[in-house]
DNA sequence: GTGGCGTGGCTTTTT
DNA sequence: GCCACGCCAC
């Protein structure tokens, strides 16, 4: 391909990023000035001009609609696909990495994943074990313990008990407790994946080794997104003759409430000699009124790097500003809005900072008959009948994944209640051994009640039949469906619901069927399919139907629409009531910030005098955010 | 062992 | 106001 092409393309500064000498390079990428094609063009240059060769390069992205956006981008602009090219998630880069060497990572071949919903009940198990009072030890915090202490790189012998904190010495001891499950259950949490995979990097020098000289170009996407293991992992990996090549944005820091440390920028810029950064300055998204009330909210944040977004697109029209009576009115105002609006309904979006303001805007958009589609909530893979199904397939693999047994052993009712689970996991606790091999000698010992015990029986031999089903994996899941007897069990709590479950398990059979027609690895496609289902939770992509877009602020980084609704502006909405401390309220202007960068041409901000809360209606004050916007960027509307 | 009723508590969310 | 979970009665 012809460089001059690829760099044509590009502004003064993203052709500095994107030609830089090879040292460490960090963009700092204000919204819309165009840092994922920043990245791609580093990496399609890199290639282009010979400096090295796909197989040298990893690009790592925390989301995977972003990994699979610069996969086809950078597919796009070589002439041929990068062989070798390793693009994918913060996870699935640990995740394969994890497969490839699970020996030295100590895991069996067949380790599945633990989504959060896994993870939170394979906690509640614990603590039941442990015969812990879940009001005193909320299973929630404990688990916001454990990810936290992985997000920071620390195991359970790592922290220091301390006389004086009873919790702090109970979280220890838990979290012990959960490290030992998982490692008997053979099963690895989200957290896991990145910790186990930088353990085992720093432990085994031969890869160590081997990744470093491999990856000698190393792209990172939203780098101020980064928690500590992800930084240390990149800085292993890096070593000191990889090259880093990181874009970030400071001001759409909005992830710090899970670990995310916008620190790593300085501690990078320390830690790496011969560091370079760029900043990209101009936007191409917005017109100029939005982009200068965007500017001037976000000034307001005393910590920041600094930098100010310019265009050169039109002046445009005003802000819009909206204050309505009830959460009803603006969401009528809103549905009025979108009415009037003669472009394509999925150019328009809905943005709120919780989940639970999107109903309104979806009764009303409803009877007006407006297509919409929302966002986030509950995504395919996490479904009450995804999760059944997947269990017995994740058990037909692995027999020790407990979360799994638990899930299912009683699913559809078999007669096999609490009392002989408690039973079983009590042998299984003593014993230090998996439910499924508890159950396997229980049965051998006659210890069981006739009943129970058949039942017992009929669940272990269920599996083992499922396990020995040796077909493609739709009918597999097809058959296990019927062998299963999930339709009946669905319809004895009502016809409507059962329908669209089963409605849902033909899709999963498709999918799996989708997925083993593009699989290429010599490995199980089973267990290829079931880690696909807990890594990629499934969120349907509809760009193909002409749909309102409705989701939260913090699920609307990285896009972009031409209209963008800004609803909810309260005080204790938003900014919301957790978080009106200084720094969190810093978080919160940013996501502000996030909500107005993302709007083309249109913004409207809206607020409410009164909202239904709680059970009751509350009395609201129109958020800070609207008073710091500049009067004369603004056009207020009343009906 | 299973189904029904009452109480609490409640951001954000990706993997 | 709603959902999830715990406890209690069959």
């Amino acid at each position: 391909m012809d460089i001059s092409k690829l760099t044509k393309q590009l502004n003064k500064e993203q052709l500095t990023a994107v030609t830089a000498s090879l040292e460490h390079i960090l963009v700092l990428a204000g919204a819309g000035s165009g840092k994922t094609r920043c990245l791609t063009y580093r990496i399609a240059w890199l290639i282009t001009t010979g400096q090295t060769n796909p197989h040298n390069i990893l690009a790592v992205t925390f989301t995977n609609k972003a990994a699979n956006e610069m996969r086809s981008r950078i597919d796009s602009l070589l002439d041929e696909p990068a062989k070798g090219l390793w693009v994918g998630t913060f996870h699935g880069i640990a995740h394969r990495f994890l497969r490839t060497h699970w020996q030295d990572a100590k895991l069996s071949q067949s380790f599945q994943i633990l989504d959060s919903n896994d993870q939170l009940r394979s906690i509640k198990r614990l603590l039941k074990a442990l015969g812990a009072d879940e009001k005193v030890y909320s299973p929630q915090k404990i688990q916001n313990f454990i990810n936290s202490q992985k997000d920071e790189g620390l195991r359970a012998k790592n922290l220091t008990a301390d006389e004086n904190d009873v919790w702090l010495n109970q979280m220890i001891e838990i979290y012990q407790n959960y490290e030992e499950n998982c490692q008997r259950s053979d099963v690895v949490d989200f957290g896991e994946l990145l910790l186990r995979c930088y353990e085992t990097l720093r432990d085994n020098p031969h890869l160590l080794e081997y990744y470093q000289q491999r990856f000698q170009f190393i792209h990172v996407d939203e780098f101020q997104d980064t928690n500590n293991i992800q930084y240390k992992w990149l800085q292993l990996l890096a070593g000191t003759t990889g090259k880093l090549f990181v874009v970030f944005d400071d001001d759409q820091s909005i992830y710090s409430w899970r670990g995310a440390k916008v620190q790593n920028i300085q501690h990078l810029q320390q830690d790496f000699t011969d560091t370079k950064l760029i900043k990209l300055e101009q936007n191409y998204r917005s017109t100029s009124k939005i982009l200068n009330a965007a500017n001037v909210l976000i000034a307001n944040n005393t910590d920041r790097l600094g930098k100010n977004l310019w265009t050169e697109h039109t002046i445009g029209e005003p802000i819009t500003l909206y204050r309505a009576y009830s959460e009803v009115d603006e969401a009528w105002f809103v549905t009025e809005q979108i009415l009037n609006w003669q472009g394509k309904k999925r150019e328009v979006a809905i943005l709120y900072r919780t989940t639970a303001q999107s109903r309104q805007f979806e009764e009303i958009l409803l009877q007006k008959n407006i297509p919409y589609r929302i966002y986030g909530g509950l995504r395919f893979y996490e479904r009450l009948e995804i999760k059944d199904i997947l269990a017995y397939l994740r058990l037909s693999l692995n027999r020790n994944d407990d979360t799994a047994f638990e899930r299912v052993v009683n699913t559809p009712k078999r007669g096999i209640g609490e009392r002989t689970v408690v039973m079983l996991r009590s042998e299984a606790r003593q014993q230090k051994i998996s439910l499924w091999q508890v159950s396997v000698n229980i049965l051998a010992n006659d210890k069981l009640k006739k009943r129970a015990a058949s039942s017992l029986h009929g669940f272990m031999t269920l599996v083992k039949n499922i396990a020995k089903l040796n077909l493609p994996l739709r009918e597999l899941i097809e058959q296990a469906v019927i062998d299963i007897n999930l339709v009946e069990h669905y319809q004895k709590s009502g016809k409507e619901e059962a329908q669209g479950r089963l409605e849902n398990l033909a899709e999963l059979a498709n999918a799996a069927h989708q997925f083993e027609q593009q699989y290429n690895s010599n490995a199980s496609v089973l267990n290829g399919f079931l880690d696909h289902a807990a890594l990629e939770s499934g969120e349907k992509q509809s760009k193909s139907s002409d749909c309102v877009q409705l989701m939260t602020l913090h699920s609307a980084k990285g896009l972009e629409f031409e209209v963008v609704f800004l609803c909810g502006l309260e005080e204790e909405l938003f900014p919301h009531k957790n978080s009106l401390d200084d720094f969190n309220l810093e978080e919160e202007r940013r996501l502000c910030y996030v909500g107005i960068t993302r709007a083309r041409r249109f913004l409207y901000l809206c607020h409410s005098n009164s909202r239904f809360r709680y059970g009751e209606r509350s009395i609201c004050k129109p958020s800070r955010f609207i008073e710091e916007i500049p009067k004369e960027l603004i056009n207020k509307v009343r009906l």
